[in-house]
DNA sequence: TCGAAAATTTATCAAATGATAAAAACTATA
DNA sequence: TATAGTTTTTATCATTTGATAAATTTTCGA
């Protein structure tokens, strides 16, 4: 990991205004307390075991996260440029994660620690009901995922991911696509292939 | 359906201030805006294709939202008492949800409207605070379903819910808890059965 | 550019789950 | 309490996915 000074923080903030009416010294304060990091493709930005302590912004890149057992690997999510993404529960515990994050790509982060976001939360209203949205997504998102995995097999989730993120699939592996749909590589594999 | 006007408020207000630090005053105009609404078991609290206007406090009973296709239902969770609840995505958007909400026994529900709801988050940090730490309850409960989901197979996931949910299985039919798992009864018939 | 390492495909057999049907057990109510 | 309806179990066969191994293709560094 490298740490940069180069402030492109004006993404980030801009992602913040467009889901909270943030005040001009909210922004100011936001912006001061902002870091921008640097990860080269398959580092990791937080390791299984460790604590989450930040919510990131994707400047550019990509990355994964997800977990993994004796045997296999599983992927929660992937996050692109734009996005924004934390381990919710280890950030919010502070406990140590379950899940790991890693870069798939190089990868150029902004970031805020959990411990000025909650100042920043506590102080300013509308920095708390950015977080709440951004909560709120994540769920409506899970929600539609876990309604998917109930009702869908895995071929059908993969043609539904194929559909839902064009823009992803030439830069994620099938071996990280499987662990995203909770199949095994080959089992992918024959899918594609269409038998 | 049917409507009452008795004040069982106190359980969802103070499940409230135990989430956030509630003024006095916001809790008097949360009161205002609490109504109690009673169902019978088995009738709908939200029909799938209805627009989901409420959050949901359980006094007492016990509900299940989920969503059915032509040949199969499923589960998306199950709600007890003390316990509060929304289809968050149609709540949010307030376009049809794709999940229905259905009483499993007689159930006595506080509810709020979600246009008072937003005006006591706009006017009170605390409640947009408590809908925050709501909405990432839920997200963290979705976390661990989503890699559980990955990971086990169903006879595991049941094994989970057993241990974890030891005072529902009794209030929960078989056909209900393999919606949850999303296999068929008779799978489930079949896993119980240690085959 | 070559060659080793990694990723993907193909093949084979085993285990998990689905679909269907029928039997058995349970529930509710006339 | 008798009976009809519902839920659960049991059984059989089909489909989906896993485990393993080996072949092929791709990637990437020396």
């Amino acid at each position: 990991m490298e740490m940069e000074r180069y402030k492109s923080n004006r993404d980030f903030i801009g992602f913040v205004s467009g889901l909270c009416a943030l005040e001009k010294d909210a922004a100011a304060l936001l912006s001061q307390q902002l870091e921008t990091v640097s990860f080269k493709k398959g580092e990791a930005i937080l390791e299984q075991g460790s604590i989450c302590r930040y919510v990131y912004y994707i400047n550019s890149g990509l990355v994964k996260t997800g977990f993994e057992n004796k045997e296999r690997t599983f992927i929660m999510r992937f996050f692109a440029e734009g996005a924004t993404f934390t381990v919710l529960d280890s950030y919010l515990s502070q406990n140590p994660s379950a899940y790991k994050i890693e870069a798939l790509e190089n990868t150029v982060l902004t970031r805020i620690s959990r411990t000025e976001m909650d100042k920043l939360c506590f102080r300013f209203h509308p920095m708390e009901t950015f977080f709440r949205k951004l909560v709120s997504m994540a769920s409506v998102n899970m929600m539609s995922r876990i309604g998917e995995m109930l009702e869908e097999k895995a071929a059908a989730r993969y043609e539904n991911f194929l559909r839902e993120n064009p823009g992803l699939i030439q830069r994620i592996s099938l071996g990280d696509l499987a662990g995203y749909l909770g199949i095994t590589q080959v089992s992918l594999s024959r899918i594609r292939s269409g038998i």
